[in-house]
DNA sequence: TATTGTTATACTCTATAACTATA
DNA sequence: TATAGTTATAGAGTATAACAATA
């Protein structure tokens, strides 16, 4: 493998990451929100409930943090707190009209993003492109597992 | 184009975004360091001198953000600071040895990462993948530019 | 008068630990 | 005794504003 290929691949990667996630996180700050936050209105949406605990153990992160999202989601108005109906110790958040109005929001310009990247190609150079991504990931995948094999066997 | 097709290269793009990340962020961590940190030290590698006010400009961050940042590297014995030799104002940054030795580990892991990438296909395959990923990356440099002129009208 | 880096203050995301109310 | 969510505390990244030293 010529070495300019090899290291070309993992700067593309890299480009596309960082213009991803800087487009994404532009649109969040025009609506008021940040990632942890819009992460909460996701899994929200389409009307879900969630238990606090719930959502911390889906966001992968402390309890306490989830009081500190909840807070700023309640007070800008995205999200509202109710009573578990039948565990008196359970908070129940739910969508308000806001938060529902700009998670439709997001998936639309979700949609438009989709649109937008296979404009310029035909069927045939997105399959290629998934078919390519898809190589990467299994490999990407394979060594977080390592890793994560190591770090387990350095403990035991 | 299939609808399926369109998204799964969204969601192709998301998970190799998300992935990439999260492994790099890992590596960060085992040795006492943030992405932001790490960020300054690169931007020091191979015995680069900068100003705090350079470093700030170049992260595209506040200089009192820098002031943090370079307080946590020389805490943790990453970075020194020096006197500016004819500006008695500035303050020159570099790195320590185990600045310099932190930033080479870095670069292997990088260099094993993209052996890894490319171990599982042949040059054409990868050609294809970077030829496909270019697209994507004009693609979403034109989408960032339209809105940035977007934006620049709605102030005017 | 302008620039460099600092202190002061504030907001967000994250974590652990201790505690209250409830199960 | 265990669980749900809170307060208390702490560290990191980010920002603006005011300020001292220097150019």
């Amino acid at each position: 493998m010529a070495e300019p290929l090899r290291s070309q691949l993992l700067d593309s990667l890299l480009t596309v990451t960082s213009l991803l996630q800087g487009d994404m996180e532009r649109d969040l700050a025009g609506r008021g929100l940040t990632p942890a936050r819009m992460h909460v209105l996701w899994l929200l949406r389409g009307g879900a409930q969630r238990t606090q605990g719930a959502l911390a153990t889906e966001l992968g992160v402390t309890p306490r943090n989830v009081t500190g999202l909840v807070d700023g989601l309640e007070a800008t108005g995205f999200v509202a707190r109710h009573p578990h109906p039948t565990d008196r110790r359970a908070t129940v958040v739910t969508l308000t009209d806001l938060g529902l109005a700009t998670i439709a929001q997001t998936e639309a310009a979700r949609a438009a993003l989709e649109l937008a990247l296979v404009a310029g190609m035909t069927d045939e150079q997105v399959r290629s492109l998934v078919r390519g991504l898809g190589t990467v990931i299994g490999t990407l995948a394979g060594l977080i597992e390592d890793h994560a094999q190591q770090q387990g066997g350095d403990r035991a």
